[in-house]
DNA sequence: GCAAAAGTGTTCGCGGTACACCCATGA
DNA sequence: TCATGGGTGTACCGCGAACACTTTTGC
């Protein structure tokens, strides 16, 4: 036995992930329908086990691109979840990850394998374990960090309108935005390129799509601003 | 076998932890000073296995204890630190917690036995494997929290100036802060009580005592607030 | 001509920040 | 009497919040 290094029991390691989508009109999470016992039928989170040469990083990577057929996905570590009885099988600590997407851009055939769908936030049903306690953690997570660091448009198309975003928000934040303020701020962060192009879908007038200026996004990205909305 | 549990080969979890303290000019850290191989002599932070029958709070809880004596200590998960090398010796996934303390209390004893010493944050050494970068994950957390939450009075003794709380907000967030607006701010969230009490030790005046009041203090504890400083 | 969404500026109040002088006391 | 730290109030500015009307075009 090396010294200082004693192993216990058997204790199973597992990612579990949180993967929010927006849809124009609502914040969106992506649950499976678990096929196997315990708690079979039931809905759950995307989850896996760790692998011996991969890290957490990797393998929330692995299980995203499993159910998603997506690469590059924004992702971030939320907690560790240790109960000793959370998983009735084994003992298992799952460190939960989210994951914002653009819902668009899924694998539709993949999701259909999992069992997956998409669930409204209002709508969420009962989950096993506990991961509904990951899922509000998620979203409390979700919230804190769209004022600091612009993630939130990771969830959207390449073009989007100015109302779009602004439910976009408005659905992370759970509450309703003044239309005049909303664009303001955003416009003072100075990221977005406004386009000549117009999307003709939402209305008669149409709406000026815009776009990301990708530099000064990524220098925002990392250098955290404040975004009070 | 489980189905759906794989288990893989073993890897060990650990549970390291990022102990502040404050002494009235510097903020500081807890580290032990490894006896054993590998890295033997070298500086580190308090640390433990996870066992079966615990949860990773209670792990954190337990090695605080040991190291410190104390219960009833604040401390909060930080993240799970999981590269494959991280440590050469064993594939170990080690989940950080920091806690806040009260420098006068903890044990003298149990710290000379694990040759554990306060440093500064600004003369913190050189630490074996990824411990520097928990530490600096912790201090970012802690500055962060301590702006949504009152907890950096945990620092300081039950009665304290408040050019003593001035100075720990200055050494958390590494500015200068003015003494009226300090004060100010400091009121407007009214969870102190100034007593009749003088500290007569910093200077020839004296200066009064606080303490806090503890129900409102616990209130804005969880329902958060936000202290621009 | 009307319905439906887009676009656009101004005013007000609060909170954050900057700033300087007098006080009490022990040495 | 002087050196040291303690205590106190005000004025300005900028940001956030509230708020309403005009424009475009398809039906």
């Amino acid at each position: 036995m090396i010294k200082g290094y004693n192993p216990e029991d058997k204790i199973f390691l597992a990612v579990d992930c949180i993967i929010f989508g927006f849809d124009d009109e609502d914040l969106k999470v992506l649950l499976i329908q678990r096929d196997f016992e315990p708690e079979k039928g039931n809905w759950s989170l995307m989850g896996g086990f760790l692998k011996q040469e991969e890290n957490l990083d990797d393998a929330a990577t692995r299980i995203l691109y499993r159910l998603t057929g997506m690469h590059d996905i924004y992702m971030e570590q939320l907690y560790a979840f240790s109960e000793v009885d959370r998983d009735p099988v084994a003992r298992t600590i799952s460190t939960a990850y989210y994951a914002i997407i653009n819902i668009e851009k899924h694998n539709e055939e993949l999701i259909e394998n999992y069992n997956a769908k998409w669930f409204s936030l209002k709508e969420v049903p009962d989950l096993i374990f506990d991961h509904n306690a990951m899922l509000d953690k998620a979203i409390r997570r979700l919230r804190r960090r769209t004022s600091i660091n612009p993630i939130g448009f990771e969830l959207l198309p390449e073009k989007f309108t100015m109302r779009q975003l602004q439910k976009l928000y408005e659905a992370i934040l759970d509450k309703k935005l003044d239309k005049r303020n909303f664009i303001n701020k955003i416009n003072s962060m100075d990221i977005l390129i406004k386009l000549e192009e117009k999307d003709m879908s939402s209305s008669t007038k149409g709406s000026f799509l815009h776009t990301f200026d990708q530099e000064k996004y990524d220098n925002k990205k990392t250098n955290n601003f404040y975004l009070k909305l």
